[in-house]
DNA sequence: CCTTGACTCTCCCCTTAGGGGAAGGTATAT
DNA sequence: ATATACCTTCCCCTAAGGGGAGAGTCAAGG
């Protein structure tokens, strides 16, 4: 039998742990004294001991371990929790891999420009959102506008009160500056009637976005763009739907444009 | 002005990660009405809250984002801090790949055999060790016990207590059951006197140890060997040092050899 | 003007796997 | 008998928020 400090230099594990091991009932000493509430432990524990470390280096959690440990359990079900694990390390191994490209696409962008860039680029899962919208292809950029005021006449008319700032979403495959095929919608709470040529629709619920923020005019769109591409491409991404733009503050919130903020956003897949 | 609701929608991010933001410094809202509390956003901080989810997107804690942030240090410090992270990052993703080798292998195993072996192999990091012991190379295996009596009589003529119980090393580099090159010791806690063939030393730390313990008689050591040297193999180490052999309960300390208890040790790298 | 429902506030406890330390009791060698 | 090393329980701490309680606030409809 040995004292806790003794049982803790043989197995190499702390006496905070072994404690910590007797409390979950993971380990529990072979004998305690009922009077001074000393821990005595076997050296037949050391086996089980080594396969809680063992499992533990695995990346399983004490409550896993303890359940495998039950020995009473089917092998179909060890089975399954470890294939769960491998799963789950799998998947921690690729968001890693993906963490190291960015570490490193940042690093040598410091070396070769000794700064950060003005905005930046973040991936995000963006649920479905109720709007309403309408939906056309227009002659020119310009005249989105239009659509914007069919919307807002629709809004007024049945009373629906915006949930959030309008956004505008390009359908169009490639960029284009005639007949571009945009969707000008703005979020609402519920479900809304449709009218000629306004319908109230879920957009659909995206799970990796790339956002990035606009500041400033929309003169200057084609740089926040450039950023939003470049990392896309340096990060090993793909287009996979269309854009949208939220004007989070637009001309119907401010009237200095350099006030502006909008959002872009674009559906991105592994390539 | 956003309430933090609206805030939390536009960015995706949830009202508890706002508020406790907040509580951080990271992102204070760009108003707070006095009497009641309310945190007011405006759209220009989205930029800000995107750096934060960018940055910690790279996996850096909110206090390093915090400090980066500052924006008055210098560069040299930004790329110190994202070497450090991609150095862990690497590191974390070596771990990660060995851990996937290991459930990986334990699933072919459980599938072939259907069930889990009885002891398990354990990386441990060992530390120095002070002990006394006496090396020899002994005609064979037999004769080793010879060298635990000089150990002993040097034990009780100087009244040194042991601190732990005895280990084996064996130096060969290949297995041969004669002319063994074996040393003995016993930890001890103080520095102890050298006498004719017994000496004081410190076996040196050894960093990547795997251990197994091996339960009754010394005759089925070879089972146990088998399975340390098959872990080996299959996670991809190779034996770097002497193996070390601890008694925990051997003949001292018990008269029946199935209770036996052994930890055999070998130190190991990665290849 | 009042009510109602949706928001918001702060405060407290919870999560993992233990670490650090305080206050007090115990074992053991001298 | 005492000094010292060792053991016990108890409490607080970690990172990044999540869950919920209780109370206050906002905006719209009647």
């Amino acid at each position: 039998m040995f004292k806790i400090g003794e049982f803790s230099r043989l197995s190499q594990v702390t006496v905070k742990t072994l404690r910590h091991y007797d409390k979950l009932g993971l380990l529990k000493p072979a004998e305690v004294d009922r009077f001074t509430g000393y821990r005595y432990y076997s050296a037949d524990q050391l086996p089980r001991l080594n396969r809680i470390l063992a499992l533990k280096g695995l990346g399983l959690s004490l409550e896993q371990i303890a359940q495998l440990l039950e020995s009473d359990l089917p092998p179909a079900q060890i089975r399954g929790m470890l294939r769960l694990k491998q799963a789950e390390i799998q998947e921690q191994l690729q968001e890693e891999q993906a963490q190291l490209a960015q570490v490193e696409w940042r690093l040598r962008r410091i070396e070769q420009e000794e700064s950060m860039p003005a905005q930046e680029v973040v991936l995000k899962n963006i649920p479905a959102l109720q709007v309403v919208s309408v939906r056309d292809i227009v002659p020119t950029f310009g005249d989105t506008h239009q659509l914007y005021g069919e919307l807002f006449a629709y809004l007024g008319q049945h009373r629906i009160n915006p949930a959030g700032p309008p956004l505008a979403i390009y359908y169009d495959e490639e960029y284009r500056e005639q007949n571009v095929d945009v969707e000008v919608a703005v979020p609402v709470v519920g479900k809304a009637p449709t009218a000629a040529r306004v319908t109230g629709q879920d957009l659909p619920p995206i799970e990796k976005m790339a956002c990035i923020v606009h500041k400033g005019a929309y003169e200057a769109f084609d740089v926040t763009y450039g950023q939003l591409m470049a990392w896309i491409e340096a990060n090993g991404y793909r287009m996979s739907g269309p854009i949208r733009e939220i004007y989070v503050r637009g001309p119907e919130s401010s009237t200095d444009p350099s006030t502006y903020v909008t959002e872009i956003q674009l559906p991105v897949e592994k390539m």
